[in-house]
DNA sequence: AAGTGGTCTAGACCACTAT
DNA sequence: TAGTGGTCTAGACCACTTA
């Protein structure tokens, strides 16, 4: 038998044996992890800790299973870079980060008009049943979705055109009289709804990337979205010139 | 019997009512879950589906569970803004959003001078073997860890001074010739490491905000810190003023 | 045809919580 | 003391992949 030098849970000294060997190079990413029943025999475990060891593992990212095959080491995915804006051009159009990747891009939208939810009605700061204008926007990477956006402004500054391109919204504001002085952002991870998970097509486990993006015209907030956002494939880009 | 609408998994069956319960507020935060026993009876599906769905659920982050106790609905947790930057002032000094809460904040911090690795020897553009201050900082609110911060700069900036501020890095480099003109944040959401989870003390399956911060002397890369914050607990706001 | 992961049953022991 | 979640065993069936 082997020495055995905790008495943690059973499984877990199968998972510390994986790890172990998947952050030292041992297992290289795509080698296979020993199947259930090769972890019963090799530890002398049950199969529920066998199993339960691999589900860990797999909840930790480091592997992934292909069903009917076997368990692999997971190789490290590549974020792209998401540019949220840059200094002296605040105008990055979606896309142009995916472009430079080869990605072909495209979205589509959807608009009507609602009564603002408590929450929309307290970041746009309107009294609660003012009517506010819903887009919903699809943006797509080779015909993928690959970001869900929902966009909130006050009833009053008209609807987009249909062919009016996401940022264009400056200039329609600006039509309006609403001059927009500040972008702000809020980022935050969470689990995807379940919805969000079938159209992004994310794998179990993962988290995306929520962005709370409000327009500020002076004082007063003229337009906020919701920018959800694959944290498997994504990271933000944030920049900032100092006193320039 | 109950109708039984579809051929998924038993389990799903079970989670798709109790996330509906909580979704729809039937079931509000703080209120009890069946339990595995009472699943079975309920469902009429056997201990390891009933322990599944509330596991499924678990990593959803609907329900939390209290050994011994039961499980029960997660209320949404706050998250508290980290202004990473503002307008006119980007000395935002740590601690800054936190201590407005009432938390009081401390830090501590250790450097040594090591070899660069691969990956940070290209964010700050030297050859490999070159030598660097490595700085990690432990961050925090009222007395628990809440951020964690490894800093690298090209050896030969001088080390920080035993009580220097976080942030005096501007001030340390400008008499070192380098005036910095720009700070870049990319923001990424992973599954923390361990040594990362013991330390903040992460609930099971929550994420954490890694953010690569590169300090830039025009084109030159002069600092890049790795900075991990709990996903559980903070939401970082980035805001950009427009042609002022 | 053999192996694999996903799901599932029917139990069980333990440490812990609640009463 | 009864109930609970965390862990665990010993099996099983299925859809799927691989050869």
């Amino acid at each position: 038998m082997a020495p055995v030098a905790s008495s943690d849970p059973v499984y877990l000294r199968v998972v510390a044996d994986i790890r172990r060997q998947i952050l030292d190079g041992s297992l290289p990413p795509d080698a296979p992890i020993p199947s259930r029943a090769q972890l019963t025999r090799r530890y002398g475990v049950g199969e529920t800790a066998a199993r339960h060891a691999l589900r860990v593992l797999a909840a930790e990212g480091l592997i992934v299973a292909r069903i009917g095959s076997g368990h692999y080491v997971r190789a490290k995915p590549v974020l792209l870079p998401l540019h949220r804006w840059r200094f002296h051009d605040h105008h990055v159009p979606f896309g142009a980060d995916l472009h430079a990747q080869g990605i072909r891009t495209t979205w589509d939208r959807r608009s009507e008009v609602v009564g603002a939810t408590p929450d929309i009605a307290q970041r746009l700061r309107l009294e609660e049943p003012a009517p506010v204008t819903l887009t919903r926007y699809v943006f797509r990477g080779d015909g993928k979705p690959v970001q869900l956006t929902t966009s909130y402004e006050p009833a009053g500054f008209g609807e987009p055109a249909p062919d009016e391109a996401p940022r264009a919204l400056i200039g329609r504001m600006s039509a309006h009289g609403a001059k927009i002085t500040e972008v702000v952002e809020e980022v935050h991870t969470r689990i995807p709804e379940p919805a969000e998970s079938d159209l992004l097509a994310l794998p179990a486990g993962t988290h995306v990337l929520h962005v709370e993006r409000t327009h500020w015209a002076g004082d007063r907030p003229v337009e906020t979205s919701d920018i959800v956002i694959p944290g498997d494939r994504f990271r933000l880009v944030y920049a900032h010139p100092l006193h320039p």
